[in-house]
DNA sequence: AGTCTTTGTTACGGTTACGTAATGACTTGG
DNA sequence: CCAAGTCATTACGTAACCGTAACAAAGACT
């Protein structure tokens, strides 16, 4: 996938506006990268694994956690073979918020 | 330019975790929308014009240009025309951020 | 058993952001 | 020239977030 300078800033400027414009829960840098990153990266997700792989603090993993699933977009699960563990899941409305952001930059992706 | 749904997910979720590891100074949805917004469409820009344009109240746009101006990404300037208003200006700094931001999103978008 | 480690959460203090409402500076129009 | 309108900012109360540190619960190991 090929892309200029010009073009990334073009997408993402388009892309912002308009979510913010549409009105979306507006969740934080970090809140999106979780999101996105416990349904694009292969499963096991943990608290610590998630806190390594997105470069945050555990507890600032934990209140992303908290606020995701409140909105509904994920829950959590204790992992049966270490109860220490919670495994993070997806959920039905996760997937279709992201369907319709994916569909949104989908559709500003055409007007560059 | 042409984009699948699952490409756009793809290439978001690069990016944002990329930008998390790289540690830039963390900017809300907003403010990232604010800056690209005064770089990319045509000026000039009023504080009740992003407002309008952005859908965010004045205060939000007054207080986003007081972090990105403290960052250097951008000035103030009043219109001597209408010195009520005051004109929204590119600085140096703000395009090398935004020329950066560009390439990682490049980059990130050459492994989709 | 008992200690040590690991995992996720909570507590705390501080920072940053929001929106509504009030304010100060300036322009406009009768 | 003064009242009304407009522009940006500040004030204020509230909510969200952060990181460090303390914590409870569970596992590991001797």
């Amino acid at each position: 996938m090929q892309l200029s300078p010009a073009q990334a800033m073009e997408l993402w400027h388009r892309v912002t506006v308009e979510a913010l414009n549409q009105e979306l829960p507006d969740l934080s840098a970090r809140q999106i990268a979780l999101l996105l990153h416990i349904y694009l990266a292969p499963p096991p997700h943990t608290v610590r694994g998630l806190s390594l792989d997105l470069n945050m603090s555990k507890p600032a993993v934990t209140r992303a956690l908290d606020r995701l699933s409140a909105l509904g977009y994920l829950k959590r699960q204790t992992d049966m073979a270490d109860r220490r563990s919670i495994l993070v899941k997806r959920t039905v409305a996760g997937a279709v918020f992201l369907r319709d952001f994916a569909d949104l930059i989908k559709g500003q992706a055409r007007r560059v």
